[in-house]
DNA sequence: GTGAAAGCGCTAACAC
DNA sequence: GTGTTAGCGCTTTCAC
């Protein structure tokens, strides 16, 4: 048909005097091969100049030692970190990694329909995005083996921080270092259609809540501002809450990215960090430790090689177990955050016992 | 053999009393086909739950629909921007994107082998990463077409700007302001065997050079530090400058990480910006514009969409030209750069006229 | 508009 | 150890 076809194995096979299964297996370095004839075929592939083709041993083997993972705003700096410690274990276990990156809605769905193509993946890593019972049984149905970070679903190998906790202990923090009028400053909450449906800000929302309620402090309603998730967003919202007439004293942002727009925001208008303003932030992202963010620090790349390690094994039919991994979190107190100023404190009452047991 | 196989097109086919050739066309939307035999298809389709094996059409069809993009150090910032904006193209385009992170001389060396594979990936997009002759000769060999960004090779579509240019830029800034001693940060340049080999540093280095000499300004040697990437060590160095006796006003970073770690340098050891120092970088990231800093702002996402469809381009047979394509730099001011305090100025001569022409 | 048949290039099971 | 052979599940001519 075509003037001059590719080279292949049964090329080889015969150039060399062998059985193309020798070829096969002198290609894919099975033992039984005596070293006489592996060096044979091994000359005439340089020869030849033989290049195996990946597509039909991937057929023929019947998987494509490719996986994929789902992740949404991949630019954020948690995000790619989660998704390089991820990389870094399939990458050495093999695999061929096939990155989804999901921005809004109708990406998250197109993707995850087409990952339950047969044969396409040999499983997929999910971050932070929940999925609905229609896709989990679109997996369950496709028998491709699933893995999620920073989300769960039934029956799918987990790998988790427990966020409320999370929560109170940046909330315990500050209130140990005697804050009492803490604001908080996390991602709004969209409608669901326009959502990709993260819910670790709400669930430290809830710790937050928790935790002041838990050592008796007021919650002001007005110390607590949704937004955006980008920085500029935050910084707003912190002005705003710096400019109220009982502003607060510190804040505890659902994320270092918020808490970087927290701590440029304190800048602008000229409120000192730690002395006026106490700040604290969720994830220990780099450029935390840089700025000197206090904050809660979650093992973001390990997150991500877990749960490729995790899928590693279930995709060689092996159990997880636990079902749902939870990785550990602490406060890492840097600069941002310290006691309040004098003045602020001398409101509060110095004789009410502040709540302990929940320091770092 | 097998006890229940899988449901396959010839399945489909026998079910709904056409030919395999139909449920392909139906399949792939093709446009001959009768509209009740693509319902009966369908719905047959439905009834027996198939789904299409990717592999075997990748296989048959003698493509896989899959790029590589090889990126190193994946978490910079810099880096996962452009690998975005390529994801973007590449997903619209329909091509699965498989990514190699590199961190490594001999994973580099590991994946660009490992990508001229026959029927592996369909093209291949290279970041930053200098490529041997015999790399090259192998992309040739295998026919796998290549695309490159912020990196050259010859015969190879390249997407880059011109970093000595931007060199200049930074450096004519700082003059135009009245500096004239001027610090250097930059990669340190390891010797060939442990380095992944990136020019960018170099190069804007010697822009920095050839602007200062342009400006009849005299280069003080001892004002050029180089050292790793990470802003600690960029933060030291910095530390070390603005320890000397006769210190610089100003400070160009061969890039935004490293200008956080020159920023968070004098912060620490109290000295004012842009009061007593003005600093300026390089690539104008995200933070950049959250820190207020003076940066050379490169295109990093464009890069990324640039390439990839300029990579797609090649992948359907059409010519790409420019070769070399060339996206534009330019200086965004921003707080951290300002003239000199009016004691420094003092030492240098006020009737010198600053070179012109070269401002923003 | 549709069916039949010829690959695509490999792996793995089995026989020798 | 090594050769033989039967798939893997599609796409794509080519006739009709």
């Amino acid at each position: 048909m075509r003037a001059s076809r590719q080279v292949t194995i049964s090329d080889v096979a015969a150039a060399s005097g062998v059985g193309v299964g020798t070829v096969s297996r002198v290609l894919n370095g099975a033992a039984n091969v005596r070293d006489l004839t592996r060096l044979k075929v091994l000359s005439v592939i340089d020869q030849l100049g033989y290049r195996p083709s990946h597509l039909a041993a991937a057929l023929s083997r019947g998987t494509a030692r490719t996986v994929a993972i789902v992740v949404p705003h991949l630019t954020r700096p948690a995000t790619v970190e989660r998704l390089a410690g991820a990389l870094a274990v399939l990458d050495a276990q093999g695999y061929d990694t096939v990155v989804c990156n999901v921005e809004a809605p109708a990406q998250r769905d197109h993707f995850l329909a087409a990952l339950t193509t047969r044969n396409r993946v040999d499983g997929v890593i999910v971050v932070s995005l929940p999925m609905n019972a229609a896709q989990l049984a679109a997996f369950r149905r496709a028998e491709v083996p699933l893995a999620t970070v920073d989300v769960s679903a039934p029956g799918v190998p987990a790998t988790v921080t427990d966020d409320v906790a999370g929560g109170r202990l940046a909330t315990a923090h500050l209130i140990a270092l005697g804050h009492r009028r803490i604001g908080f400053i996390g991602d709004k909450i969209l409608r669901k259609e326009a959502s990709l449906g993260f819910t670790s800000s709400r669930r430290r929302l809830h710790g937050y809540r928790r935790e002041l309620q838990a050592a008796g402090v007021g919650a002001d309603h007005d110390l607590v501002r949704l937004g955006p998730h980008e920085p500029h967003a935050a910084a707003e919202l912190a002005t705003e809450l710096l400019a109220l007439a009982d502003p607060p004293t510190a804040i505890f942002a659902a994320s270092d990215t918020q808490a970087m727009g927290v701590l440029s925001a304190a800048d602008q208008v000229g409120c000192a960090v730690p002395g006026k303003l106490s700040v604290i932030g969720f994830d220990d992202i780099e450029a935390a430790s840089l700025r000197g963010l206090s904050t809660v620090h979650q093992p973001l790349r390990l997150s991500g090689s877990e749960a490729a390690r995790r899928l590693c094994a279930l995709l060689h039919g092996q159990q997880v177990r636990p079902r749902r991994q939870l990785l550990p979190l602490r406060i890492v107190h840097r600069a941002s955050s310290a006691p309040p100023a004098a003045g602020t404190l001398a409101a509060i009452d110095r004789n009410k016992p502040i709540l302990a047991g929940k320091r770092p």
